[in-house]
DNA sequence: CTGTAATTTTGACAGTGTCAAGATGCATTG
DNA sequence: CAATGCATCTTGACACTGTCAAAATTACAG
């Protein structure tokens, strides 16, 4: 029981209640799963951690720098998700591709909240984004450019500038999301379809 | 006399302060391209137009409803546009497909916030568009269904099921403008680029 | 035990959308 | 022409929102 007591506060049971800033963003990406992104309050979530309304701001400077570094913990998972899909000793880079595609766009329309938080407006504009998280969603999109060239050397996607390339298929797939996402395309089960067109139309450019 | 006495410029005098319901739509439209589509308030619009706060509510039943009514109207001015550019008798095929891409766009680049609204999730999320937008939206995918189909004809695009490949080529046209208009591709000439990158990708799946 | 700094709360302010009820004035009756 | 009806506009109010300043609470160093 005492031996919790001389621990630095950087531990669980740091002070008045707990490690707030973790609990803070848990319980945001719960709200936000819930009742979408344009529905987060800091004075409902701060009433979930059943802590007064302006708690939070002891702890992040903005409701912008909330949102920012939740979105920063989820690209550092896609991050993740993404490089050990790649890694896949077992699959084929035809097939690595095709997951690559239909990965992206199944994960933003399984978690169209915290998507819509990663890559809307709401972050982005204006410079909004927090230097953390413009340097993974960075790292992000310079793996995806790595991964290009790689498909393009195995002449699986049109050999043109990697750059551009890169940038047309990241529209493609955002914007499938998006579509989904906002309401657009209705029908969840045909956004497969659409997935794999997508990549149909992406590797059938060679042939 | 008092020279900041609200004179009502009435167009055709129709009442007590003229035609509103069109002054205001005009108003939004201007507050939206000034300020971004999220911070057009009913108070400041009201304000704007020297009226008073709640005055909008005779003439739209909702904030949801007045949005809904710019973007209709916003929509029937792009299908005008699209069409009249799909009959000009003076481009070849390949000339009107990259043309299409390309317009659209740009002109995204160019209205972000208007486009925002037009395709954004807060009208279309949970079915609170209106009757009519649906429609006028409805009109113009199918307008854009009808064009690939005759490309497909023309073989200028891959011959699959023209609803799944003009979903992708939907999806990544609003894919780039999403992702500049939100601030996620910062730089606008390049965004000239992508489109042509685009328009070559899916022009060359059949070569 | 005391003082300082970290943390949380309370109070307040300027915003927002929207409803209910009252005021205004045009248009169409009688 | 006058009166009534109804579309239109205003005022007041309510429940929200993010955020700041200042006070209150608590942990830890000395």
């Amino acid at each position: 029981m005492m031996s919790n007591i001389p621990l630095k506060q950087t531990a669980r049971s740091s002070y008045h209640h707990g490690d707030l800033r973790q609990t803070l963003l848990l319980a945001a990406k719960e709200l936000i799963a819930e009742n979408g992104i344009e529905n987060l309050s800091l004075r409902k979530l701060a009433q979930r951690v059943g802590v007064s309304r302006t708690a939070a701001y002891h702890h992040f400077s903005d409701k912008n720098d909330l949102l920012c570094a939740i979105a920063a913990e989820e690209f550092q998972q896609r991050f993740d998700q993404m490089q050990s899909s790649y890694n896949n000793a077992k699959l084929t880079d035809q097939q690595k591709l095709q997951q690559f595609i239909c990965d992206y766009i199944r994960y933003a329309a399984h978690n169209p909240e915290v998507y819509e938080l990663m890559f809307g407006r709401c972050i982005w504009k204006q410079a909004r984004s927090t230097q953390q998280l413009k340097e993974i969603a960075y790292a992000t999109f310079q793996y995806q450019l790595k991964m290009i060239k790689h498909w393009q050397k195995q002449r699986l996607i049109l050999d043109q500038d990697p750059l551009r390339v890169s940038q047309v298929l990241w529209g493609t797939m955002h914007g499938i999301a998006k579509l989904y996402i906002d309401g657009v395309y209705t029908d969840v089960a045909r956004v497969e379809e659409i997935s794999l067109m997508a990549v149909r139309l992406f590797t059938s450019s060679l042939k």
